[in-house]
DNA sequence: TCACAAAGTGGTATCGGTTTCATATATATT
DNA sequence: AATATATATGAAACCGATACCACTTTGTGA
């Protein structure tokens, strides 16, 4: 069924037809005779036709990492609700942590004529810059800072800090990193950096035997744990992880041999997702405001499309520290 | 730029462009120029001005009732790593737990011409039913069997049988259960009727006082087994629940009472979700096969669309029972 | 050498919509 | 009454692709 038998069905012109769908001049009495044929027979017009004539696709790509992780889906979730609510649709793409692949799908955004794109972002190769900058339409980066490109991000190195000041001033003296890649600039390398900088700030140093280079699976994260404690020499007493699923796998080791948390070991993570309340010893961690972080970007495409205004921005959003049981301790 | 444009950079014709495309005959001549054009100029052909000739969009439509849980996100990413394979897209929308949004995402999806629709189901009614019906493409359910279309579901009652089975050899005498709305075939009313059969067979009765009914969420897991054990008469001393997320919210409820798990209350969930690795007692549970649920629709829908084949097929897919902590007990 | 199939080519109709245009009518303003 | 303005209308051009068509060239087998 397409516009011109519709129309006849109707009783009306093809140009009426198409006022109707976008509230051009029509007579009440063609109003009617359009909506009783709709009733009749269920006609919709195509959007793919239509985009081919007003170069709108109401559609916006967004590329994620890992669809099935709560940090990545809560965002979407959030992207969603502004956008869904403006009569985007979202097209997606999971890119299972395939870099690769995020340029592909970008290729195929441009196919596709979406009319922006959200991408959840790692890791950034100077091939990523290039192909980005290539995009005839807004961009939007969430949970990394890219110059040049409109970001929206956590403060990772903010919450990393406040998280291990907080296990040194509760009394720990040995501290161990399980982080992720620092190419990941912000859950790699700010993160890092945060910890880094709690510690020198009350003069603790650690060796690199104590910083762990993990991925962002519980699996992981107890993997290295073992690693991490079945080194020789003094065992740390407190473990700052990169995330609350690296952490929540940590503990399963400590559990496993016996280390109490947090008398023996203290354990944060980041992120605040729903593991963290079920821990066996609630886990410390630093929320971070994903589906905020979500709307916000959208906000910031709409925007962009809208007004197609070219001034880059950065939006940061803040951590609230939220503190459990595991990084407890009485000081002796 | 357009493909007449592009053509006349390449300096061949619009038909050679199309065929470079479209894999038509074309000397190697004109192969190479066009290659070298798109080099230059980055042209890519656009889909929607295509699939208005074709009257295919590669685009299939996912309507999902909670983006941010896991087993919806894990679903999904069985869909996504096949059809991304096929060179589908995902367009994908949430529907925050709301019916009237997937009649509406349905009229979308026929506005998109998409080529297939997968639904993640919840509450069916007769509207649903008929409005699938009028869908012109394939439509796979997922996690709901739905008499009349393709779908793709767990074994609900076999999996709440055998873990309620389960508690009571272990020795329960009262059980009760926190289950969801029966409204839900599945995870309310399977899962329901799995629980009372088992309670059946060991002639354990329960009263209606026993039997509550949440939300998908921690939080009303939490709320409802405080309902639970506040009222007067003798306390549950095992706790089913309809889903991992009911379950961690329940246990907390019961650590904040001082109840111990599985001493004083045995309880399981369904799902096999991370939590259930970390709850503070390791959490009985199904293992249920989510990806693979969203694999198989994937590959269903695909053969509907090939073939259009309009034999109905429900695919069942098992559980497996993961029996950790928190039903074991030394039997008296 | 000829017949016939396969490879290669560009013009044009077509897909299902929107938008411009020319024109007509009704209503409001001087 | 004359004029301006808002409302209403359908034909036709257009958007960016594909597919059919008629045609030419090349390759193959007898």
């Amino acid at each position: 069924m397409n516009i011109s038998e519709f129309s006849k069905i109707a009783g009306v012109s093809k140009s009426a037809v198409s006022r109707y769908f976008n509230d051009g001049y029509l007579s009440e009495e063609k109003r009617a005779q359009i909506e009783k044929a709709i009733q009749i027979t269920g006609y919709a017009p195509s959007i793919a036709a239509r985009s081919v004539k007003t170069r709108v696709t109401k559609l916006v790509g967004v590329i994620l990492p890992k669809l099935s992780s709560e940090s990545c889906s809560r965002i979407t979730e959030g992207i969603d609700e502004v956008l869904e609510a403006e009569g985007y649709k979202l097209i997606l793409v999971n890119t299972a942590n395939n870099p690769l692949k995020e340029i592909e799908s970008l290729e195929l955004f441009r196919q596709n004529r979406v009319d922006g794109v959200i991408l959840l972002g790692t890791v950034f190769t100077e091939l990523h810059k290039s192909v980005l900058k290539k995009m005839h339409v807004p961009v939007v980066i969430v949970g990394q800072r890219l110059k040049g490109f409109n970001c929206v991000c956590h403060n990772d190195e903010g919450a990393a800090y406040a998280l291990t000041r907080q296990m040194l001033k509760n009394g720990a003296k040995r501290p161990a990193i399980i982080g992720v890649t620092p190419e990941d600039k912000a859950a790699g390398k700010a993160r890092l950096d945060g910890f880094l900088r709690a510690l020198n700030e009350f003069h603790v140093a650690t060796g690199g035997k104590l910083t762990e280079i993990a991925q962002f699976s519980m699996d992981s994260g107890y993997d290295h744990a073992k690693h991490l404690f079945s080194q020789a020499g003094p065992k740390p007493d407190c473990l700052f992880c990169a995330t609350d699923d690296i952490a929540s796998g940590a503990m399963l080791y400590l559990r496993e041999q016996g280390l109490r948390v947090p008398e023996d070991v203290m354990v944060c993570g980041i992120g605040d997702t729903k593991i963290a309340k079920n821990t066996y010893c609630p886990l410390t961690t630093a929320r971070l405001h994903y589906k905020t972080a979500g709307i916000e970007a959208a906000n910031m495409i709409l925007s962009s499309i809208r007004h197609g205004d070219k001034i880059q921005r950065t939006l940061q959003l803040d951590y609230d520290i939220v503190e459990r049981e595991s990084t407890k301790r009485e000081t002796v």
